[in-house]
DNA sequence: CTCCAAACCTGAACAGTGTTCTAGTAGAAC
DNA sequence: GTTCTACTAGAACACTGTTCAGGTTTGGAG
């Protein structure tokens, strides 16, 4: 009845789906696994270490793309790809924003995001520059959309602003309306389509 | 010698530039203040309402661009704003994507923005989607260069893996010493170039 | 000048957090 | 069957956000 490095890691990311990330603590994680908090010690240095191996299970496979793909549509891939794995548990965002991981995982989705773009006529000194914007823009509509989640599942109030303060700024209303006919897939892809045709102008010249 | 809320406010404003989001605990904002904990809470409801204070504290100002500018040009600049904005206090990034506020200055600042994609042609039904396209993208951003600083300050070696794993990546190591001589100031122009970019495609459509 | 209500604070307490010890027990290897 | 390593218990430390009943201080009205 003893536990190995991965039941922690998995008994953590069972109760991050369950609890979130202000959910997931020591003890309770501890507990979870009919063990002491300083059990776990044993297992990860501390906190911080635990939350970066979850990162790295967070990003597992999301480098996974077909290479026979087009290199836009490949990159395109991989950028929906990292927003589903991000999405696939609680509170992903938060966590990979946390850390700075650098492990397999996470390098190689660097790897063939960099490879993908060069490969899409990307020049060399930018590709970096073109997968970070991608990486960032991905990380922040995330950590929005599930911030947005939390607020929805806690105060049980709908985020759009209907309210009476909207009659003070005008564009903001009919602009929201707009915004919340469209699903959460077709947000993301406006923003997505947004820098990939940047990107082909960059291309081009 | 008794507080008021802004006294409250402008001490955590002073004790987050200081020691940072983390540093900021009730007990030590109080003593720093010079009274006991139990005393903010009669200024804010809670520690999340104090954050959303500053919060809006950060936002104040950011929408005051220029109205003369063009359209395009006024965009970028409420972009760059809003980073600016975000890095003038330490965590700033963080605070903000932590916390939804409905106040004068984020609205205001919507407002404006959406008004600004609206005169430089995007499509009515579009413009939320720009604007919340364009705002994750400088949050991302933010919270990236936010937190490599703090990776510097704690750690003290450099967050460019020049290391021995590079060899097994690489595509990443060329990149990244690409990426690495350019300024902050640069990396974010890029993908704000890029975004913008896209946004002229949809506009002539 | 007094009185009162509002504004503001104290001090103690509760329940929870990450982390570090020393001391110990279970499991496999020889 | 003993020895060595892998692993755990339990208590403790120094924190955290938050609440509550009871005191102050303060500005203004009568």
């Amino acid at each position: 009845m003893r536990l190995h490095r991965e039941d922690v890691l998995a008994g953590a990311l069972g109760l991050l789906d369950q609890d979130g990330l202000d959910g997931l603590t020591m003890r309770r994680l501890a507990t979870s696994l009919g063990v002491g908090p300083s059990a776990l010690y044993w297992h990860y240095r501390d906190k911080q270490a635990l939350l970066e191996a979850i990162a790295e299970e967070i990003m597992s496979g999301v480098a996974d793309v077909d290479p026979a793909l087009p290199p836009r549509e490949r990159t395109a891939e991989l950028a929906r790809r990292l927003r589903l794995a991000l999405l696939a548990r609680r509170d992903g965002a938060r966590v990979l924003s946390g850390t700075y991981v650098r492990r397999p995982n996470t390098l190689r989705f660097g790897e063939v995001a960099v490879q993908a773009l060069a490969a899409a006529g990307v020049p060399e000194t930018e590709t970096a520059l073109a997968f970070f914007t991608l990486q960032d823009y991905v990380l922040g509509h995330v950590i929005e959309e599930q911030s947005r989640e939390h607020q929805l599942a806690t105060t049980d109030r709908t985020p759009t602003p209907d309210d009476a303060e909207t009659s003070d700024y005008p564009a903001i209303g009919t602009a929201i309306r707009h915004w919340a006919d469209r699903t959460p897939d077709d947000r993301f892809e406006y923003g997505l389509r947004l820098l990939l045709d940047g990107l082909d102008r960059r291309t081009a010249a």
